[in-house]
Order: C-alpha cells, then structure tokens, then sequence
DNA sequence: AAGATTTGCAACCGCCTTTCG
DNA sequence: CCGAAAGGCGGTTGCAAATCT
C-alpha cells in the first residue's frame, strides 16, 4: 500500500547549496522540468532531498524571482493582505508576482513587523495596541476636535474606555469645567508646541468631552478599522482564488465602499488575540458616531494608487507586476518608509463626532 | 581594533492536505 | 477505501554580515 519511500534520508547533505549544487539543480530543470522531486535529486546528481531541492528552486533559483527591497507598493499591498489573509504568505506571495511566500513572511518578521510596533499597531490585528497610553497626549486630544487623527491618537481616544483612565479624565475635566483657564487654549497650545504629536486646537470647542461616572460601566465595546481598498465583495474575493482565508473569517466579511472593516465589540483580550472582520452596516452594538469613525481613509492622498479590490482580483496567472520599475531599485530611507508607514494608517474624524456616543 | 550584540535571510523542521498505489 | 508518501505551508533556527560599544 502506498507510495514508495521518497528518499533515502542518510547521507543525504544539509545546510547551505554551493554553486556547484545550485548549477546541478538548474541545469536539471532546465532540461526535464522540475518534474517528481522524489526522483529529481538523484537523476540531478544531488545528494540532496527532493524537498529541499524544491525549497532551493522556489525560494531562490527560479528566474522569475524578483530580489532587492520590497517598493512602496509591495508592502503597502503586503500590509493590505496581511490584514485580511493573516499568515497567509502563500497566498500574499501569489499577489506580488516575483515574489516567495518565504521572502515575504521574512520581510514581514524582519521590517514590516517591526515598524508597525513602533508605530503602535498590533502586526496581528492591524489594531492599535491597548499598552501603549500616554495619558497626556491623550487629554490634549480627548480635549479638543481636530479634523484628522492618526492611529496613534484614534489609540488614545480609545484609552477612553479604559475605567481607570476614565475615572483620571473625568477628575481633569471637572476640574476643567469648574476652572476653564486651567485648561485653557493657551496652555494647551504651548502643550501642543512641547508635544509635536498633540492635535491641533483649532476645533476645541467642538469635540467636548463629558465624562461621566457610568463610563466605568462601558463593556469592553471598541472598534478598530482595517486598511482595505474601496471594494471587496464576495465574488472578487472568489475570482481571487483565496480560499485559504483564516477560518475565523466570517462569511458575511465585506468591506465599504470607503474601505471600512469593522471590528465589533469584543472583550479587550480578543483585540490582540484575533482579527475580527464583520460587515459594518450588521453589528448592531455600535453606536452610529462609531460607525462614522470607521470610515477609513488610506491617507496615502490617492486611493486611486491603490485598489484593494483589483489586487485581489488579479489572477494568479497574472505577470502585471505591481511595480516593475522597483526590482532592485529602492532608495528609499527606512525614515521615509515609517512615515509612510504611520501616515498609511490616518482615519478621517467627522466633526459631527461626539464622544458621549462611546460611551456605549 | 576587537569583542559583543543585532539584524537579515536561507534553510530546515514539522504539521497538514493531497495524491496515489 | 485505506494508508503512506509527496507536496505545500507556516514557524523557527542558525549563521554570516552589519552595527554598536
């Protein structure tokens, strides 16, 4: 019954390819094809296993391997598919033509992870992380209105469910109604010139703040948004051939017509533990100012740049590189890139917003 | 200059699914 | 239909190069 044995495992050689072995192995599938790799290494003349020749030659001797830095758009495409296909590489890699799942899984351990921490988002969630409060600059923006907020800020603002930092606000801000110039705009202004990462004060009359002692009640109610391109809808994402999305994904997974993923309400552990994807319009917990703010704008100043519906839709078959122009070229800082990468996650705040609509 | 530490990446390991006898 | 090997994939490791002290 069953297959033969597919090689013998003594004496076969490990660890690095030599030029030697690499020539062998290319040679050989230049001529038959790559073939069985059970019998490849022994007809190629290589004391090697069959899976480790195959590793060999998809990771590194394939000619269609593109090398050199990831560009621009590659890995805003792989921060883009990392938020909906999770450790997926394969299937990222099916969408970066010349790219290895193994070469994108490395970049993302060795850079893209990394920035995103620094930046204060949950390389697993794609959410803001919950450790990260700084209390001052989250009064600053709970205490005034501005047109835009990054992840950092949308980040404070959502310290504002946490009931120990609540109670602390709310002891500030009634202290700031009974002694308006304790807390007034000059002092807030020369807060914000000491603290470049304050919002600007010109709305502060609009975003009041009312907290209030029942906000120590709030559930563990908070939303985060996804980046995602205009349009996905479930025929794309089949034609996509991404069968192999996370199992945790729900059916009725969609994103807006302005690029929103909805997290729903969940119990804090959960935002670092899974991504939570459900269609915006159906979470009937969320309060509509919520709503509002997960209206998600790729502040990359063209969304036109990018469409998250056509990578997804774009046949694996497909050679159109997402930019040609970028193998080997890349000159970009890493500075460039992790502002890039911060502005990448900008959410555009309706001024209609009030917070007491949080307060669930 | 030299040792220590960090970084980047090729390759391996082990598990799961698919294929085949 | 069953069971074992092949194939595929994601996680991890080991080592060389780069950087820091």
């Amino acid at each position: 019954m069953g297959r033969a044995p597919c090689c013998d495992k003594n004496g076969l050689k490990k660890g690095p390819w030599t030029p030697e072995e690499d020539l062998k192995l290319i040679n050989y599938i230049q001529a038959h094809g790559p073939g069985n790799w059970r019998t490849l290494p022994k007809n190629a003349g290589l004391q090697r296993c069959g899976k480790s020749c195959r590793l060999r030659w998809t990771n590194y001797l394939r000619p269609d391997i593109k090398r050199g830095r990831f560009s621009f758009e590659e890995e805003e495409t792989i921060i883009q598919l990392h938020s909906i296909l999770g450790n997926k590489w394969s299937a990222i890699a099916a969408r970066l033509p010349g790219r290895t799942d193994n070469e994108i899984k490395n970049y993302w351990n060795t850079h893209i992870r990394k920035r995103l921490l620094r930046n204060g988002i949950d390389p697993v969630t794609h959410a803001p992380r919950l450790d990260l409060l700084d209390l001052s600059s989250l009064l600053s923006s709970s205490l005034c209105n501005p047109p835009l907020i990054n992840m950092a800020n949308l980040l404070k603002t959502q310290a504002l469910l946490n009931p120990e930092l609540l109670r602390l606000a709310s002891t500030i801000l009634s202290l700031k109604n009974e002694n308006p110039d304790l807390l007034s705009q000059n002092n807030l202004q020369e807060n914000h010139i000491s603290d470049p990462n304050a919002f600007p004060l010109s709305h502060s009359n609009q975003f009041q703040v009312q907290a209030q002692s029942q906000a120590q009640q709030v559930p563990a109610c908070t939303t985060s948004t996804l980046p995602c391109g205009p349009l996905v809808d479930q025929a794309q994402l089949g034609q996509a051939n991404v069968g192999d999305f996370p199992s945790n994904l729900p059916s009725n997974f969609s994103c807006s017509n302005t690029g929103q993923i909805i997290v729903p309400p969940m119990e804090s552990q959960d935002l670092v533990s899974q991504p939570h994807y459900i269609q915006g319009n159906s979470s009937p917990a969320m309060p509509a100012s919520l709503e509002k703010l997960c209206h998600f704008q790729p502040n990359n100043g063209d969304d036109q740049n990018f469409r998250f519906d056509s990578i997804m839709s774009t046949p694996l078959s497909s050679s159109t590189p997402l930019n040609s122009s970028s193998t080997f070229v890349n000159s970009s800082s890493e500075e460039e890139r992790e502002s890039y990468c911060s502005s990448f996650f900008k959410f555009e705040l309706p001024e209609s917003l009030d917070i007491n609509d949080f307060m669930c």
